[in-house]
This record gives structure tokens, C-alpha cells and sequence, in this order.
RNA sequence: GGGCGCGUAGCUCAGCGGUAGAGCACUGCCUUCACACGGCAGGGGCCACAGGUUCAAACCCUGUCGCGCCCACCA
């Protein structure tokens, strides 16, 4: 216990706390005789830096993590990083790039690669976590992960190879969304499209028997060097004399069929469409539905979007653009370009890359996305998991519903490789299938084992051979290295691992469970705990797995004793208790990348149990005049920036203040001001009490002053208002709830009431009392701010007192449990009522506030005049107006109706009598107003009919008030004269 | 082309069937012994528009007009 200094510094001890909270396990689940609460975090990219939609993010987290530990459950908030493949490889190659070497990947070949991604995750991958502490966040440090380390790695290859084993994933060959600058594919979802104001060109294509031309259209000429054919709509007349002829497509000479399929629109065009099915989504689905017409499937592109050795020679090399030009200028040479007209219309961007993504024909990995999305529905369905606000299951069952196969491969080198190796098919091993790159490989001879030991091991089964004759190489190309295929040409058979790496996501779909330790041997499957949870009935959060996992001491029913008990520190102990999460808090912007991924997977993997009950999704973070903050506009604002200037605890206030559901945050750094306002306040609250010998850490003692018992209700009545916020998840009102106890009751008005009390000469019980219930009510503040200002509040904590523990770890108010007094809280409710009256009476009529007043009453019934007395004091001191003898003059006095009495405030000399008949004539009109409306409302029938009975209660006694008021106040307007 | 959301005080937003609210900004007064990062008081709103339901609508329904986002294969 130190004196409080003079000024509110957060720096002065922000980082000193964090540091203790941590060394000393605060952070650490450490009540494994308590309910479980956890939270995996979303794990940012291990080489990010903070923005604000992470401290938003993490802000609203910590708050519930926070909240509950304080509610007495063992909070565990899961940490880690992901290795964000694609993110990160562009960040090290274009380091590598810029360095003095100016090397690239392919220089370095991939071992060394990899290392050198390594090497930077070392030195820059603890940035953000750290910045992570800067904002309080109080995750688990202690198990942090990370989606590479080796229990991961663990994961996404059991993962992978059972999905593999249950027909769920495979390889196929099919179009792709083709990122020609990282030579990758990606997914669908990385893919977004921009509105470009384009071209449509109309060609003509020579019919074979010469009787003349058909015209097609395309936004896309460099791709007709791969036509296999043109469609019409069946139902054209225009175009039935076409149906069944062929055409020669020009500069390729190639003879072409001309068929229908309904996908073509008459009217669209010149109502025939040029059919490249190695090019288009679209033209692939015609080519499938017509087997009969044969088309073709020519790639005529390499991996980074130049014209491949299919096209003619003349193209061969060209890049995308170019070969388009060529196109049009070589139709245009041969009079075969009818026109071209303008064309608003999409076009696919790689969201990472920003270049134009290539439809492409490749061999990629693709999990059943449809299989694994039918049990992911259901769990939000029946409820099971529940999103917050709920507005976002339509998106999400919108997305699941029409879902496509998910391409989870990438041709990436910082990632998971894939556990395949492919052994030697005589269909695909040729120098030709080498050179194009683009073989049929989905034909070969593969094998996917979760250790290259079982890769030979099924290979040397499949082969006929002995393990030791099955080498496994270290790539595709050393298969042509002749060297070494003369190692043992006769008896070995060689292997070689699949190059790609799995889509980031693939991983971070695991998040939920891979965190935890899955996969374990001999663990409690959570299945069990699943099916008793959906038994216990929503809303019956009191059996956990937890308390299961103690061996049912807490009698929560007999079949807890069938359970298997584990010891915090045995294998699964951690998967049972913390699987599946209370909450996930994430951006909406992820529902489909991360969201539903980690629904499918965790339904599949943790025997039908969802990841998590609820699925908080919050807003974006957008500057002040709500644009979207991006590096490139220069608006964004760095949250460590913010923190320095206010503290963090301001920052996570206007945070929390700030999310209201299903809305976008526009921050204005003066909100952070005015919340960093409120810390310094109640900081000087605080230096008040200490000043006035108040200490926290007391019980609350038996309060005979109403003032006292007053504020005794008000803390009850914000600690259930807070727990009502809290459990549907409004974090604006929990942030508004507090801050107007603290500021607008506490020390606008329980401070200031109570000074007297606590003055030199007071009632030495009273003030004992006082101090006591003042030094109650502070700790109950700290601790139910504290989610929110966790720095400021842990600081006041041991401040105003020696502590048994740390706030961190303190108890949460029950509410329930505070003994609450009505006749006392009606008794300062009026008494501040009064104050304010008064005080806005004097203003409008600008007496001097220094200027004391005497005051009459007329009306008073007993208890006004009780209360009066009682309160003779606090009047006198914070309305200055004091009781006076004698009859109450008729002239020179200003007059206000309040409760059941009329107040006379005599004025010496002259008043302003205008000012005043205004004032009253305001009042009289507004109570007049509220009358008719409450009278107009009892006299329509259908009210007094259909109305709750409570409601017509409170419409009559308002409405006798209200005319009362009306009354008196006329009745003081026509004494004024 | 579908779907979702939003239009409430100057600004940012709560409220979502029973007398229009908060923070900031603004105005006046106050350096009163916790706090001027403060205190007291105040001004300011046909709750986008038009219909409808209801005893009662900012709130429910329909439509219109603005703004934003997501999804979708018209070449």
C-alpha cells in the first residue's frame, strides 16, 4: 500500500504488471476444480505486426477471458502464430530480392530457402505476441504454439492422410484458379474480382464447307489459339443452320465442331461462344457434357502466363498481353475481326498477388469440402454452435450450402509438404510429360503415408520388392539425372515426395483441437463429453468436461463417475478439458476462409463435436470518416501508438466501448482522449478516498446510512447489469454501464454526498462506516473494470490496500449476494432529483452559484418533509439552499415543482421575472404535454383493454403526477404575477 | 442476378412497440481543499421518405430513395 501519485502515468506500471501476471502463472488455467473457460485465439501470422483489427480482436477477448476468470472459472485463452504460407514466402522473397545479394528462391534452391524463412521467423517472430503483452492480453504464454512446430506438423499430416484414407481428399485434374506470379493455385476465396472496363471482340471463323462464317465474341482473344469448339444455344433459330458443321479456327488451322449447350444466351454477343475448355471454368463444365464433340484440352500457357510450346510458333514465349494483341492484329490482317465494342465486366485478381488469375489446367490435392460441410451444418442448425450476432449463419449457411471442392495444394515451399510420394508409372514417365511440367501426374502410381518409412513400405508392397529397394529421391527432376538412375537400374525403385505444400488454412483448420495435443493416444475422446452436453439441455452450462475429468466430486449426476479421470499433465487431459472452446471471436471476413474450415474439420476429427458454442464475429476497424485502413492509403493507425499516448487501457475501453453487433468501428482518436478522461478519473477518485483514510480489501460492513446503503444497491445493480451485457455479449453496455457508475454515480454524486461524513468533528461511527463502505464499493469497481482496464485497476488494487492476491485473480461481485435497500435508494434518488432541480432553477435564473438561498415549502407530505430534514446538509451544500423561517414571500422568489411539494427560493432585490415565467411556462408545458399524452392513452379503450396491467398502473400513477405537477406549476406562474 | 446490412442531435453511434438517449463537439457560469484529462447547467432531433398494421410505431409490415458489403459462370 503506496501513496497514489498525483498524476495518472500509464507507462509508470503497464509493463510492470503484465510482466508479474505472467511470471506468476496468472495467465495459467490453475483451478482444475473449477468449470472450464477457453479461447483459442485466431492466430495472427507469425510475422504480422499488431493493427487495430487485431486489438480490437484481442481486446474483446481478453475482456471475456478476463470477465470469467474473475467469475471463478479456470480461464485458459490458447495462443499461437501461424506460419502464414503464402503471406510469409512473398515477405522473404521480396527481402531476398531486395538484399545486396539480390538472390531468389530458385537460386537457392528449397532447402536453404526454407531455412532462411526460418531464420526470419526467428528473429522477427515474436513481434506481435509482444505487442500482444503491450495490450494485456492474457493468453497462455506458457503453451504457446505454432502451425509448424512439430505436434502440428503431427496433425495436419494424420489429418491429411486419413481424410485421404476415407476417400475425402484426392487428387484430381481440373481447372484451378492459377496465380501466375507465385506460379501457385490458389482457392476460390482467394480469388476477388474487379469491375474493368474491357472490351468485347467479335471474330468470324470460316465454316469447313465454306458456306461462309460464324461470329463469336470474347473478352479473351489470346485464348482462342486453344478453341475446341463453338456452342450455340439449342433453342437458337439463328444459329440451327450452324449445328453440326465445324469451322477451321484461324491462325491455329484446326477444324472445330459446332454444338449446342444451353449455358450459351441467344441474345448475349454474337449468340455463339468459342469453347477453350483448358481456359475457362465454363468451357470446362461444356467439355464434360460433351464427350461426344471431343474437344480438346490444350494448355496454352506455362506457369507464369506466357504462351506454352502448344500454341503456334509465332506465340510461343509472348506474354498473356502481348499474345492477345497478336491475335487481334493477325484476325484483323485476315479480315476476320468484325468489330470490338466496350465491355464492363469481372476479372479475377489473386487477392495477395493482384495479378489477373489464370483458369488452368493442373493436377492439385482437393478435399471433399460438400462431405465434410453436411455435419458443420448441422452443429449450427440445432444450435449446437451458435453465432453472435446471428445474422451471420445465413452467410454461413449460404457458403456451406453451395459449396465447391476445396484445392488445399499449393506450389509453395513455406508450408506443410504433402505427404505423397509418387512411384514410377510407366503412362507417366516420359521426357514428354517432363518437359510440358503439365503430365497427367493424377494418373501415377502414388502413395500417402504419414511417414516416408510407410511410403516404402506400401511402395515395396505394391511393387513386389524388398523395403531396402525402395530409394526415395529428393525431388521429381533427380528421376532424369542419369547418374543416378544407373545407381541400380535393375532392382530399385525410386520414390519421390509430391513438391507442394498444403493451403495455410488446411492448418489453421486444425487450430481448435491441433493446440491441445491432438492427436492423442489413450485421451478421453471427447465424443462422451459431446453427447452429455447436448443431453444437459442449452442453457445447462454447469456439466463440463472439467468437472467430469475430477471423478464427479461435484455430483452433477452418477454418470460422471464412468468417466475416466485425468490428472492436469496426462496425455489429453488438456484436449478433453478445453475442446471444444466457449468462444471464438473473429472478424466476419474470415467466416468461410477460417471459420468453417475449423466447423468441418473439428466435426470431423473430434467425433461430431463443434469447435466451439459460440462464434462471436465482429466488425472491421475503419478510421474516423470510415474508410478501410489500408498501408497504401496511409490511414491506418498503429495501436502501440495509441498505447503510448493514452495506455492501453484507454484504448481497450474505446475498443470495447465501440463494438456494438454487427457494425463497423470508425475510430476517432478522441474517443481514446475522452476514455483515457475516465481512467484519470477515477485514478483521482482513488487518490481522494486513499487521502481520506480509505483502503480497500474490507468486508462490507453492516451500513446504517442511507447514503451508504444507497450505493450498496448501486453496485448490486451494475454488477447484474454487467453480467447481463456480458452474457449476450454487448460490449458497448458493459463498457457504458461501468463507466456511468463510475463516473456519474460513484464520484459524481456517492463522493461528493459523502464528504461531510467523512469531515473532521463527524460522527466517528459514521464515518467508520463510511470509510468501510467507501473502500468497498472502490474494490467492487476495480474489479468489475478490470476486464476492461486491467493495467489501471490491478495498479489502484494493491495501492488502496495489502492484498491476499492480485486483481486478476480476485472475485467477481455476485450480485444477488449484496443486500439492497429500496427506501433507501428512492430516498437519494430524490435527494439528487432535488439537487438538480435547484440547481437548474438558479442557473437559468443566474444566481451566482456562490449565492446561498433560503427555500420554503408548501405541499410537502410527511416523507418529503422526512427527507428534508434528513438531507438539511447535503442541500445546503450542493444546491445551496438552506430552510427558512416564516411564511414564504409572495413576491421576488423563483419556484419549482418537485415530487409532491412546490419550492420557494426568495430572491433578494430584483429577479428576472421574464426569465422566470419562461422558465416555469417550459415546465408547466412539458408536464401539461405528458398528461394529455399519458390521459389520451388511459381514455382509448383499446388501451385499458390490451395493455399488461402494470403497464396501465404506471400510466395512471405518471399521468396523477404528471397533471399534479401541471398544476402546481400554474399555480406558481400565476403568484409570480 | 441473388443475399445481407445501414440511413436517429454537428460527428460517431445506442435504443427496436408505450413520455427521443450516450460520448465527443458546441454555449454559459465556476480555478469550491480528488480531478480544468475537472465541476454545474444548457442549446440542438418532422428518428431518410411514402403508405399500412396497432389503443399506441424511431421501433413491426410494404414500397421508394440514398450508402455499404458479400456471393454469382453471361463469353
Amino acid at each position: 500500500m503506496t501513496l497514489i501519485d498525483k498524476t495518472f502515468a500509464p507507462a509508470d506500471f503497464e509493463q510492470r504488471w503484465y510482466a508479474h501476471w505472467e511470471t506468476s502463472g496468472a495467465f495459467r488455467p490453475a483451478r482444475p476444480d473449477a468449470k472450464p473457460y477457453t479461447i483459442i485465439i485466431p492466430p495472427p501470422n507469425v510475422t504480422g505486426s499488431l493493427h487495430l483489427g487485431h486489438a480490437l480482436d484481442n481486446t474483446l477477448q481478453d475482456v471475456l477471458i478476463r470477465y470469467h476468470r474473475l467469475k471463478g472459472l479456470d480461464a485458459r485463452w490458447v495462443v499461437g502464430t501461424d506460419h502464414a504460407g503464402i503471406a510469409t514466402q512473398m515477405v522473404v522473397e521480396r527481402q531476398l530480392a531486395e538484399s545486396s545479394q539480390g538472390t531468389t528462391r530458385q537460386a537457392m534452391g528449397r532447402d536453404a530457402f526454407v531455412d532462411t524463412v526460418w531464420e526470419w521467423k526467428a528473429v522477427s517472430g515474436g513481434q506481435i505476441t509482444q505487442q500482444l503483452r503491450r495490450l494485456g492480453a492474457s493468453c497462455d504464454w506458457a503453451n504457446e504454439r505454432f502451425t509448424m512446430d512439430d505436434g502440428f506438423n503431427k496433425a495436419v499430416t494424420r489429418v491429411f492422410v486419413q481424410l485421404y484414407n476415407e476417400g475425402l481428399l484426392y487428387r484430381d485434374k481440373r481447372l484451378v484458379n492459377w496465380d501466375p506470379k507465385f506460379k501457385t493455385a490458389i482457392s476460390d476465396l482467394e480469388v476477388e474480382y474487379r469491375e474493368i472496363d474491357g472490351h468485347l471482340w467479335h471474330f468470324r471463323y470460316p465454316l469447313e464447307d465454306g458456306s461462309g462464317f460464324i461470329a463469336i465474341a470474347t473478352t479473351r482473344p489470346e485464348t482462342i489459339l486453344g478453341d475446341g469448339a463453338v456452342a450455340v444455344n439449342p433453342d437458337d433459330p439463328k444459329m440451327a443452320h450452324y449445328v453440326g458443321k465445324r469451322c477451321r479456327l484461324p491462325l491455329v488451322d484446326r477444324l472445330i465442331p459446332i454444338i449446342t449447350d444451353p449455358y450459351v444466351e441467344a441474345d448475349f454477343g454474337s449468340g455463339a461462344v468459342k469453347i477453350t475448355a483448358a481456359h475457362d471454368f465454363n468451357d470446362f463444365e461444356v467439355y464434360k457434357r460433351h464427350p461426344e464433340a471431343a474437344i480438346p484440352l490444350i494448355n496454352l500457357m506455362n506457369p507464369d502466363a506466357t504462351m506454352s510450346d502448344a500454341c503456334p510458333p509465332d506465340y510461343r514465349g509472348l506474354t498473356r498481353e502481348a499474345a492477345r494483341a497478336k491475335v487481334i492484329a493477325d484476325f484483323d490482317a485476315l479480315g476476320l475481326l468484325d468489330k470490338v465494342e466496350p465491355h464492363k465486366h469481372q476479372v479475377p485478381y489473386g487477392d495477395r498477388s493482384g495479378v489477373v488469375i489464370e483458369p488452368y489446367l493442373t493436377d492439385q490435392w482437393y478435399v471433399n469440402a460438400a462431405e465434410l460441410a453436411k455435419p458443420a451444418l448441422a452443429a449450427v442448425r440445432s444450435g449446437e454452435t451458435q453465432f453472435v450476432p446471428k445474422t451471420w449463419e445465413k452467410t454461413y449457411f449460404n457458403w456451406m450450402e453451395n459449396i465447391q471442392p476445396w484445392c488445399v495444394s499449393r506450389q509453395l515451399w513455406w508450408g506443410h509438404r504433402i505427404p505423397a510420394w509418387y512411384g514410377r508409372d510407366p503412362k507417366a514417365w516420359t521426357e514428354e510429360s517432363r518437359i510440358s511440367g503439365t503430365s497427367s501426374r493424377h494418373e501415377d502410381t502414388y502413395f500417402v503415408a504419414l511417414t516416408e518409412f510407410d511410403a516404402r513400405r506400401q511402395a515395396a508392397r505394391a511393387y513386389a520388392k524388398s523395403i531396402d529397394q525402395i530409394v526415395v529421391l529428393d525431388s521429381y527432376d533427380m528421376v532424369w539425372d542419369r547418374s543416378l538412375r544407373g545407381i541400380d537400374p535393375e532392382g530399385t525403385e525410386f520414390l519421390f515426395r509430391d513438391e507442394d505444400v498444403l493451403d495455410t488454412w488446411f492448418s489453421s483448420a486444425l487450430w481448435p483441437f491441433a493446440t491441445l495435443g491432438w492427436p492423442v493416444e489413450n485421451a478421453v475422446t471427447p465424443a462422451k463429453a459431446g453427447a452429455h452436453r447436448a443431453n444437459d439441455g442449452a442453457g445447462d452450462d454447469g456439466v463440463e468436461m472439467g468437472s467430469r475429468l475430477r471423478g464427479g466430486d461435484d455430483n452433477k449426476g452418477a454418470n460422471d463417475a464412468a468417466e475416466p479421470i485425468l490428472k492436469p499433465g496426462d496425455p489429453g487431459y488438456d484436449l478433453a478439458r478445453h475442446y471444444p472452446g466457449d468462444v471464438l471471436v473473429t472478424g466476419f471476413d474470415i467466416i468461410f476462409f477460417w471459420v468453417a474450415r475449423m466447423m468441418m474439420q473439428g466435426e470431423h476429427f473430434m467425433d461430431g463435436v463443434a469447435p466451439f458454442k459460440t462464434v462471436y464475429c465482429h466488425g472491421l476497424v475503419r478510421d474516423a470518416k470510415g474508410a478501410k485502413m489500408s498501408k497504401s492509403k496511409g490511414n491506418t493507425v498503429d495501436p502501440l501508438v495509441l498505447v503510448d499516448k493514452y495506455g492501453a487501457d484507454a484504448l481497450r475501453f474505446t475498443l470495447t466501448a465501440m463494438e456494438s453487433q454487427g457494425r463497423d468501428i470508425k475510430l476517432d482518436e478522441k474517443r481514446v482522449e475522452g476514455y483515457r478522461n475516465f481512467a484519470t478519473k477515477l485514478w483521482n477518485a482513488a487518490r481522494f478516498c486513499q487521502s481520506n483514510g480509505i483502503a480497500g480489501g474490507g468486508a462490507l460492513p453492516e451500513a446504517t446510512h442511507a447514503v451508504n446503503r444507497w450505493i450498496i444497491g448501486e453496485v448490486a445493480a451494475t454488477a447484474r447489469a454487467l453480467d447481463t451485457a456480458m452474457a449476450a455479449f454487448r460490449f458497448d453496455t458493459f463498457a457504458d454501464t461501468i463507466y456511468q457508475f463510475v463516473w456519474n454515480r460513484f464520484c459524481d454524486w456517492y463522493l461528493e454526498l459523502t464528504k461531510p461524513l467523512l469531515a473532521e468533528g463527524a460522527d466517528a461511527a459514521t464515518a467508520a462506516e463510511t470509510r468501510a463502505v467507501t473502500g468497498w464499493a472502490l474494490d467492487r469497481i476495480l474489479v468489475m473494470l478490470h476486464p476492461v482496464m486491467p493495467f489501471l485497476t490491478e495498479e489502484l488494487w494493491h495501492k488502496l490496500g495489502s492484498r491476499e492476491h492480485d486483481l486478476i485473480v480476485a472475485e467477481w461481485p455476485d450480485a444477488d449476494a449484496i443486500p439492497t435497500d429500496a427506501a433507501a435508494s428512492a430516498d437519494i434518488d430524490w435527494l439528487i432529483g432535488l439537487v438538480t432541480e435547484v440547481r437548474s432553477a438558479r442557473n437559468e435564473i443566474n444566481v451566482p452559484v456562490g449565492t446561498k438561498l433560503g427555500f420554503s415549502v408548501e405541499g410537502a407530505g410527511d416523507l418529503t418533509d422526512r427527507r428534508l430534514a434528513a438531507n438539511r446538509e447535503a442541500l445546503e451544500r450542493l444546491a445551496r439552499i438552506v430552510p427558512m423561517a416564516g411564511a414564504p414571500l409572495d413576491r421576488g422568489r423563483v419556484q419549482l415543482v418537485y415530487g409532491d411539494a412546490t419550492y420557494s427560493l426568495p430572491l433578494e432585490g430584483v429577479i428576472d421575472l421574464a426569465a422566470e415565467r419562461t422558465r416555469l411556462t417550459k415546465s408547466a408545458e412539458a408536464a401539461e404535454k405528458e398528461a394529455a399524452s399519458l390521459a389520451g392513452r388511459l381514455a382509448s379503450p383499446g388501451f385499458v383493454e390490451k395493455a399488461k396491467p402494470e403497464a396501465i398502473d404506471k400510466a395512471r400513477a405518471d399521468h396523477a403526477a404528471r397533471s399534479a405537477e401541471a398544476e402546481r406549476l400554474r399555480a406558481a406562474l400565476a403568484r409570480l404575477g
